[in-house]
DNA sequence: AATGAATGAGTGTTCATTCAT
DNA sequence: AATGAATGAACACTCATTCAT
């Protein structure tokens, strides 16, 4: 988040300006975006919040969509990094797909399919499917996994494609302000939908 | 400038008069927003779309939030009713509950949460929260049913409050363009979702 | 002012509705003007401080011009009949003056030739002239004062007219809250004000 | 529907920038509002007079509200520094208060009072109370020369203050089109008025 | 006599975008 | 590398005005 600032090696830094400017704007615009949606965010906003005038932002970004659009595939990046690092980690699938529901929780946004149609009347049809491909990377990752834990019959048969997406949409709940804040931690809201996605709700005979 | 144009004079034009006009804007506005979300649908385009002017949807509705309330109000309380009847019939609560995912999914709309946050900013307070009560409305219905299900035995226990939220969050899957369009219809996604989550993952033994 | 409220002759009034509702309008929007000058007043606001639909409105009024035309014309001849009352009893002609002066601080309004200019682009020759000339006889009627007291030695003879528009002019300082309100009564300031004209500055050797 | 319209490309044009932009349009606005007052002077009809368009006056001017209260510091400067280089010079209070008569009545505008009275509902406390200040300053400067020549025995004793309004006040009859243009100068009425408040209406016995 | 419904023309304001330096 | 100046297009909202009833 803040490495950056924190951990400065000693001696004049390489490019002040040029790729830390490019790169700040991108975070800072980054988070406006998943805060905001598309709309709301202006460039001026984001200039402002960089500490740099509107035309800078031109400078490094041609116009409001490519921005989005690397915005986007920044953090979609990451998001896969994080995920992939997870699943590829030790302990029973049930294990880490808690882990996966506790960071994806965590990280406050705005659903993703309402921004892409929110934006994608301004978006050509090259950065949708560009930002559809960094999406559905993650999702395939996700049900590679679940895949993997059918074949070995860790996990019921199934659709795992289909398992996948019902499995990011249900980590949706962390929007809903009624569940968590009053009266779930988002651990335990994690948990209960880790556990009820595991057993079901039919009770066993 | 303008001296060749046809200059129509202002006032009401001598034979429009439709029938209903408020309801036709109100029902029209609904649409776009579920389509498109607060900021991109303008007065503008709620006007043309209904076949009068900006000035005559100011007539019906003092402002833009004003509309978009009453918009999501006239939605949430179809929403509701519908529901009301399909877990009001007989069947299993399985039925059932497959009979509201298909219905819900069938709705196309911009997801709940991500509109709200979007369109907050525009709206007062009160407004807000006439918005939440009518949508939380829903969510404790469909609560109550899976309670009254715990109840009886019919499916295991939980926070039946937290199990309504989980269960509107899957069928936003609904969504996802890869998912329904192209392998699947809406029909066998509902259906497998319920299934999923009356058996859950866990293998029998 | 309420006298038509307060007066009720017994029976059935003869024109409940009509010149009564005319009157009203008129009243109100006079008041309005004078208030707040032409631009700032809507017809809405009009209507609506009367309680009847701007349509109403245009029942009686033409058009906003016309409506503004008449509101001064009325509010001038309450003026001309206050003034001509005030000018034609008995006493010297600076007692006179100084009843004139108190009654005219005493009524709240915008500066004449400042609304006339706001409203005038909006109105048509014939309109300003009717206006013009209503108000240029209460300063008739007051150079007229002036001058019969030049005849008689009351005064000192000079430019009657042109007193007559510096009398009215210095009465204008009701306006400036720095003086009124905080440290002088109206009355006060009428007095000080008439006794001055009367007796100038230099002093007497 | 625009396709025959010449499509302007937005951003800015190659060859325009004048010496200094907002000046002009400080100047042109602070004209038009003295002459049509707030409500009647358009953000467009500012622009348009300056050659330049909306969005540049706002690029200089964050709203109306602002850019009419700069306007009016303007404004007022200058007549503070005309009419305190007036003051100071040499000659009897007489003749330089003649000087000042003359100056303000060449100045064509709407009557201050009015003026504010039609914007205040748009300008925040803060704005009228910094007019309110600068016009203040102007009634004090020429208040302080009323009051040093009562203290010299120049003029009658007197609340300085008010006398200082008064005879502001007497100078807006150059507003008035039937005394001046048609019958006297502007220096005539000057002259005249200047006479009147020194002498006073009571004939020397 | 009075009104509800509708409209055209504007007004203040924002914003993405461009260009010269 | 970065910016200040400028613009066209759109948007939310208001208002005077008209017409049918």
């Amino acid at each position: 988040m803040s490495e950056d600032q924190i951990k400065r090696k000693p001696g004049r830094p390489k490019g002040t300006g040029s790729i830390q400017t490019m790169q700040q704007i991108l975070r800072t615009a980054a988070f406006l975006f998943m805060e905001q949606g598309f709309e709301k965010v202006s460039l001026e906003s984001v200039a402002q919040a960089c500490g740099v005038t509107k035309a800078s932002v031109y400078y490094y970004f041609n116009n409001k969509s490519v921005l989005f659009t690397e915005c986007l595939q920044f953090v979609l990046k990451m998001a896969y990094d994080q995920t992939s690092k997870i699943v590829s980690s030790t302990g029973s699938l049930k294990e880490r797909m808690l882990v996966v529901a506790e960071r994806h929780m965590n990280n406050a946004h705005v659903e993703f399919e309402t921004m892409m149609r929110e934006a994608s009347s301004g978006l050509t049809e090259e950065q949708i499917t560009s930002i559809r491909t960094s999406e559905q990377a993650i999702h395939e990752l996700i049900g590679s996994v679940f895949q993997k834990a059918m074949d070995e019959g860790e996990i019921k048969r199934g659709d795992s494609m289909l398992l996948a997406h019902i499995f990011t949409a249900m980590l949706t709940v962390r929007n809903r302000k009624e569940i968590i804040n009053n009266e779930k931690t988002v651990e335990q809201a994690a948990f209960e939908i880790v556990e009820l996605l595991w057993a079901g709700l039919e009770p066993r005979s």
